[in-house]
RNA sequence: GUGGGUGUAGCUCAACGGUUAGAGCGCUGGACUGUGGCUCCAGAGGUUGCGGGUUCGAAACCCGUCACUCACCCCA
């Protein structure tokens, strides 16, 4: 038997309901808020997100599934997808237009992971990208839309977390300060921490060890390292979620492991998902957009993990099922005329349905109920020779006689009255 | 990449190293000749993940391997 592969899983038709709840929900606010669908291919040259997410991060260093062109070219699935948009951006001049850039995604991302719960090596994400506004209104817009459409679907357990990086001077002053005190404490930090004193200092705050959290309390806070006009970015940040009552918690130890982020980061997390309890995440990237070649440009998105979303998504997100009828055409003369209804309810944009393999009534007044059938249309041999068809009700049982010429005018009224 | 846990019927799980590997649910049929759910009866369904080993005897113990899963790491 040929498997599936690792991490990789398949969404049978029992699940797809939630996640047409989620990407209804994720295409319905988007667009309220006027972020505009842009779909970007799943796969880029290796560059574009070695450049963009950073090349000494996890990953790109080992967790992107890379390969050969046929031409040698290096290429890659997409880990995340800001890395494309702003690729389409930057290639689309899309910065030329006069009215503000803002676009949503939908759609599979891909990294080489060992999969747990809640991580999958083709996941799929929803995510926005604001481009061309340093205003904090920008951030606190993103912002407000990501915990609007996680608490509309009704997840518990929600907890949004917010820091800010600061500028890229901001953050290399802030950086020696911190390297400073980090070698002071040294020898109380894990191995892991103190290789990444050298790569990426910042992240030894991000650490769980709890000995490094205790060495790093009273470590210098970036926050209060920020030049005047970052500080008065963040502050504006959180006065504008304050207004809108987002509800959100400080914390100078989040960091996000893109390269790309700076001044406001934040993260929503939630209880009851397993250890990857990250719900959906984001920041601002004033940089990137210049880094990938472009004009120099503002931006800021975020991304939802959807299968984390599904995960926690509430029983009483999922619709109720549609009034359907069934179809129950056994016999010589029965299987055609049921043939004939089956495709004239269906013409009448009427949910009808069948099972090919049932040959008596019972059979197919079983096949009726499991499917979940309002209404069930009889039609045997008897019927057949009479003109008519039997109209079952199949909650309150009541049966009635119907002409076959009317049979489709009157299930449709009375699905409509339903 | 590292560590733990688990692999037995379609699903959820039993079976002290000892007869022919069982149960519940589900499935098919019947009781009910053309009327669903409830009940009762019967039936179908298994390479005990795979390969080796220990043993008179292995689903069970040992080794290997694969898969799933949780966690570390990292992240959405």
């Amino acid at each position: 038997m040929i498997r599936g592969i690792k991490g990789v899983k398949d969404i049978l038709p029992d699940e797809a309901p939630r996640w047409q709840v989620i990407e209804g929900a994720a295409r319905r606010l988007s667009s309220l808020y006027g972020y505009r669908e842009i779909r970007v291919p799943v796969f880029e040259v290796t560059d574009l997100f070695a450049r963009s997410i950073g090349a000494s991060t996890d990953i790109v260093e080992k967790e992107m599934y890379t390969f050969q062109d046929r031409d040698g070219s290096s290429l890659t699935l997409r880990p995340e997808a800001t890395a494309g948009v702003v690729r389409a951006y930057i290639e689309h001049n899309l910065g030329a237009s006069p009215t503000p850039q803002k676009f949503f995604y939908l759609g599979p991302m891909f990294r080489h992971e060992r999969p747990q719960a809640g991580r999958l090596r083709q996941f799929h994400q929803y995510g926005v990208e604001s481009f061309g506004s340093t205003s904090p209104q920008a951030d606190v817009e993103v912002v407000s839309l990501l915990w609007r459409f996680l608490s509309e679907l009704g997840l518990p357990g929600l907890t949004l977390e917010i820091n800010s990086l600061g500028d890229a001077a901001d953050r290399l002053a802030y950086k020696a300060v911190l390297l400073d005190f980090l070698k002071q404490h040294e020898e109380r930090l894990c191995q892991n921490c103190r290789r990444r004193m050298g790569t990426n200092p910042l992240r030894v705050l991000d650490c769980k060890v709890p000995s490094c959290r205790t060495a790093t309390e009273g470590a210098p806070k970036l926050t209060d390292h920020l030049a005047p006009a970052s500080l008065r970015h963040f502050e504006e940040v959180l006065a504008g979620l304050n207004a809108l009552a987002v509800p959100y918690l400080l914390n100078p130890r989040l960091v996000r492991g893109l390269d790309y982020y700076t001044l406001t980061t934040f993260e929503v997390t939630s209880q009851h998902l397993g250890a990857q309890n990250a719900v959906g995440a984001g920041g601002r990237y004033d940089g990137l957009v210049e880094a990938l070649g472009g004009p120099k440009t503002p931006a800021i998105g975020f991304a939802v993990g959807l299968e984390r979303v599904a995960l926690m998504l509430p029983e009483s997100a999922l619709p109720g099922r549609a009034k359907m009828i069934y179809v129950a055409a056994f016999g010589q003369q029965g299987v055609p005329l049921g043939t004939r209804i089956l495709h004239e309810l269906r013409a009448r944009g009427l949910q009808a349905n069948t099972d090919y393999r049932s040959a008596t009534l019972k059979a197919h007044l079983r096949q009726a109920d499991r499917l979940g059938a309002s209404f069930v249309l009889i039609a045997g041999d008897d019927e057949a020779q009479k003109g008519l068809l039997i109209l079952r009700d199949m909650t309150s049982k009541e049966q009635q006689e119907i002409p076959i010429s009317t049979a489709a005018q009157t299930l449709a009224t009375r699905l409509a009255s339903a």
